[in-house]
DNA sequence: TATTGTTATACTCTATAACTATA
DNA sequence: TATAGTTATAGAGTATAACAATA
């Protein structure tokens, strides 16, 4: 790091300079954050979630009810408890958003003679166009990756990703797997 | 737990069994989802949220709040705009966080005399202390992250983290970022 | 006019606990 | 007793738009 400023002018010129590159988020120093993998997994999943709204603008449906639709449809027939363990979320957290879906002719809840407890969960013949419609906006959000990243390292990465989520879990679920 | 099948009823016991592994999140076919870095980004997301809440647990400080100290521990007298822009979010959603943090005197907000519409952020002792506890449960989780990833792996990994954030968010801007 | 921070407001996502109706 | 789903409720986190003070 210099520390002579050799002239008045350029030590304004360098402190706008500076400032204007605080303006735009450089210079910031983040630290051990910037090392941090949990700091950079959330940036890049709320940039990933905003660039696929962009994607999917002028459709009307959240990124993550899209993920609803999508379990649901590769697995008609499934009770609310398993998609909201594939989904990772309380099944309470499920009860607003299946009303809305349905209430949308979306899918339908079809309670199974054999234990009427349950409901069993299916696409509408728009829902599956919706999914089909969103799909496509998710691929092309993917392609964008792609591009991001390339093919190759996209393939470890995801994998490395999948990893992180599972072992995770594993140590969080309500057994202490802490050490 | 264990649970003896008898007699006929082995239709019942397969059914169960296959309900079992569905409540555990086996034979749910994710379809493209499966493929999908943004799903999966939202996955290890929150995960790794969550480890990092039990790794931090008897601290009373979310990992959203962590970063803000830490941002404004590495960087003195920074503004609530600047801040805003290195955690992207809107400066608004920073006003009550920042109330908080002032009324458990973990932080101070000082009007510089040359800019009197800004604060300068700057840690107490006491908010110094916290970070300081804070960052080693951080560390902690992160050696977590490092015995799950690999060290190697992990370099990688990060890197491909920073290069999506800053591409989506480049694309993403309304206002170009540049000059 | 432009910028810094606040206010008012509202929306999404999520969880916990208690509940019901079945099983 | 145990399980599937709902209700009631609460809280965190975020954003937009209008605003006051200051530049």
């Amino acid at each position: 790091m210099t520390e002579l400023n050799i002239s008045g002018r350029e030590a304004n010129g360098a402190r706008r300079q500076a400032k204007r590159a605080a303006a735009r988020n450089v210079d910031i120093d983040l630290g051990p954050l910037d090392n941090w993998i949990g700091f950079y997994l959330r940036l890049a999943q709320s940039a990933s979630f905003q660039a696929f709204t962009r994607e999917a603008r002028g459709v009307d449906l959240s990124p993550g009810r899209f993920a609803t639709l999508m379990i649901i449809g590769r697995n008609p027939g499934i009770s609310q408890t398993a998609l909201s363990r594939a989904n990772a979320r309380d099944k309470s957290s499920l009860t607003p958003v299946l009303e809305d879906l349905e209430r949308r002719r979306l899918i339908r809840r079809v309670r199974p003679k054999d234990d009427r407890r349950s409901y069993q969960l299916q696409l509408t013949p728009s829902g599956d166009r919706l999914l089909q419609e969103l799909t496509a906006c998710a691929d092309k959000h993917d392609r964008n990756l792609d591009r991001i990243i390339g093919p190759r390292e996209r393939a470890r990465f995801l994998k490395t990703l999948k990893k992180v989520v599972a072992k995770l879990q594993e140590g969080g679920d309500a057994n202490g797997a802490d050490e």
